[in-house]
DNA sequence: GTCCTCCATGATATAACATAACATTTGCGC
DNA sequence: GCGCAAATGTTATGTTATATCATGGAGGAC
């Protein structure tokens, strides 16, 4: 495991007692899977991730675990992509905006401040009360850009 | 059909006439009925409507035509919902910004050029190459807000 | 300690969303 | 008419997600 890893995953467990949230093993497994792959996973890939790691495999316990992740802010969905990041800013309140690579599926996560308060500018000029933003960038990553 | 729904499905057929696209009777239908419904409809809820009207109804029926429509700018996804909606603003070259209602399902497109810009600065900070950006925003409609 | 409650997990089934693959038809230029 | 390209028809299947009910296990009240 890498030292990020552990790190995030002692952060999350730190969060976790301090907030009375039960880091079940099942959840402790998907978070370091999310975190170790460091790219967008499905509920599918992760559920045989934890096949292989002894755990059951029924949807369910896929999904439980990364709505845990989720709700608390271990891990965020990728609506484009049906898919689930680990979070690169755990127990921080913060704003994400993703960078979907087309090209090597690589998702990047940056803090979106700025957009999020146009989004809530936007919305209010239409009478709308924004509780989530969802920003999601498809395009090229640095890298790929690069090649082409 | 509502004046405005008419006034819609004439632009997009001069838009198609213009560009040589071809603005199939399932095509017109399926755009028909996301302006008339005016919210966001599941590609299964179009199927259904369009047996009604006595179009096929196998899945690919419905998904080729929202492919068709979304691909040209007269339809958009919205993907939180896995769902579609007609496109306020046919034909204009434009950044959708979608505020969806938790509580009726009701979702208003805004013009997020704004936004936008954020989101290309953010990106270009991270090395980026941003393609297309989907900004969807959950929460309250002025209506149900002030219900609340 | 025992019982009770709450939440997590186990297990089965099915719902909901989407596409692959190949056959057939249609429109159109030649 | 012929041949091509694009749209549609048709069957099948792949992928993502949830409903439902049973079981287990930790922690508090007594």
């Amino acid at each position: 495991m890498g030292i990020a890893v552990g790190k995030s995953i002692k952060e999350a467990e730190k969060y976790c007692k301090e907030n009375d949230l039960k880091f079940t093993p099942v959840r402790r497994k998907v978070l370091e899977i999310l975190l170790q792959k460091n790219k967008a996973l499905g509920a599918y890939e992760i559920l045989d991730l934890l096949r292989e790691a002894g755990f059951k495999n029924q949807p369910p316990v896929a999904y439980r675990a990364l709505d845990f992740l989720v709700k608390n802010g271990f891990a965020h969905k990728i609506e484009q992509l049906n898919s689930f990041v680990g979070c690169m800013h755990p127990g921080k309140d913060h704003s994400p905006a993703f960078m979907i690579c087309r090209n090597c599926d690589f998702v990047s996560e940056e803090e979106a401040i700025n957009p999020n308060f146009s989004v809530s500018k936007i919305a209010s000029k239409a009478g709308f009360k924004v509780e989530k933003a969802v920003i999601e960038a498809r395009g090229l990553c640095h890298s790929c850009a690069s090649m082409a």
